[in-house]
DNA sequence: TGTATACGTCTACACTGTATACGCGTGAGT
DNA sequence: ACTCACGCGTATACAGTGTAGACGTATACA
């Protein structure tokens, strides 16, 4: 009933898409609904409630159709990692937004379902698994986020006149590594490392102690 | 020269202690201050950049004050992730603030390098370093963002009553870690326990292949 | 003395989310 | 057939937002 309601997220998501999410305006939406700003609110009792409506549409859409059926534990959950990256690809806006709920819709709580499973196979004893998951789950957010923000770039400065603004010799760290901070890095494979670093983690909790 | 700009980031964090990032506005702002909205604009260009100076000031206190010297790596990189959450649980609307942003203020480059050092000290490969160092922070600060935002939290529903909303046996999962899923989960053992993982993943990348 | 510069005020504009009150059509119940 | 409720949309209005532009004034330096 009501398929109002998902008429309105759709447009909520195009505007999102097209203009960034601080151009979802209810003004902006009702016309693109076309109707008044108060007529959305027979359909979202909220501002807030519309942008949580909008970010459980795009996690219906992150469930892999046969949830990686007859594929090992590792490359589910990688999969289900590069999933959330795209999509933050795709919907920038939305990233963020990921952070300021808990996985309460249905959606997301099959989501973390498929992590669960995942770890329990690897053999990570079951007190261990919510801890991982929410380890996991918070990096790929966190990772989705930095990069859809700009917190990966490099601002308006480059790494060589961000380290001149500091007396020689303050920063050991990057002096030494500076051949390697000049370079510039692919956010693909990074991500690809990281995943790959965390399947090791889960490997060594899995195999580790009791 | 002009203290003033330090005097108005001040009142702004004040605010933003008291009563929500979501009541800092230019108004109240210059209320506090005692002027007028329009002569905030004279030493902060943007309300954006406004915003960026309270994130670099907290970033400031953030730095110990003696570099952790003679402790080991871990230690000092373990005590930057408790001050990095300490810091998100006495100002929880900073937390998001942290993702928009690259760290470009001269603490946050200082921040990095710390990281950076104690990875090198590690035995990390020179080539890795960068790439955990944004692991580790995006973890870090993904924990805090989530924490501070009620990501962690069960929201208005309790994980039984989450569960309840799907059919039976389609969250095996949930199923199989019942028991686990109902405990109350204390934060700081978790943090600790993540910590100690990542600490882990950075030994296994220093002592593993080339 | 003149002038530049830092600092502040006042007014105004274009927005924002949303409370309240009203109107209109349709479908169910008596 | 008459009423009543209800779903859905509209119109108006209010309080709040960031900030552009024009205008003052006080201090510092030529």
């Amino acid at each position: 009933m009501s398929g109002r309601r998902e008429e309105i997220l759709d447009a909520a998501l195009a505007i999102a898409d097209e203009h960034g999410i601080g151009k979802v305006s209810m003004r902006a939406l009702a016309e693109r609904v076309g109707v008044t700003p108060m007529a959305l609110y027979r359909h979202v009792s909220d501002k807030a409630e519309l942008l949580d409506g909008m970010v459980g549409r795009l996690l219906a859409g992150l469930l892999p159709p046969d949830a990686g059926k007859g594929r090992a534990w590792h490359e589910r959950l990688a999969a289900l990692g590069y999933a959330v990256r795209g999509m933050a690809r795709r919907h920038p806006w939305a990233a963020q937004l990921l952070f300021s709920r808990p996985a309460v819709t249905p959606d997301a709580v099959r989501v973390v379902d498929l992590i669960y499973t995942a770890l329990v196979e690897a053999g990570v004893p079951d007190r261990e698994v919510p801890r991982l998951e929410r380890l996991i789950s918070t990096f790929v957010i966190g990772f989705a986020a930095s990069e859809a923000s700009g917190r990966f770039g490099t601002g308006s400065l480059d790494p060589r006149g961000r380290r001149g603004r500091l007396p020689e010799g303050e920063l050991p760290g990057h002096g030494r590594l500076a051949p390697w901070l000049d370079l510039p890095w692919d956010l693909d494979t990074e991500f690809e490392a990281d995943l790959d670093d965390l399947l090791r983690l889960i490997k060594a909790v899995a195999g580790g102690r009791d």
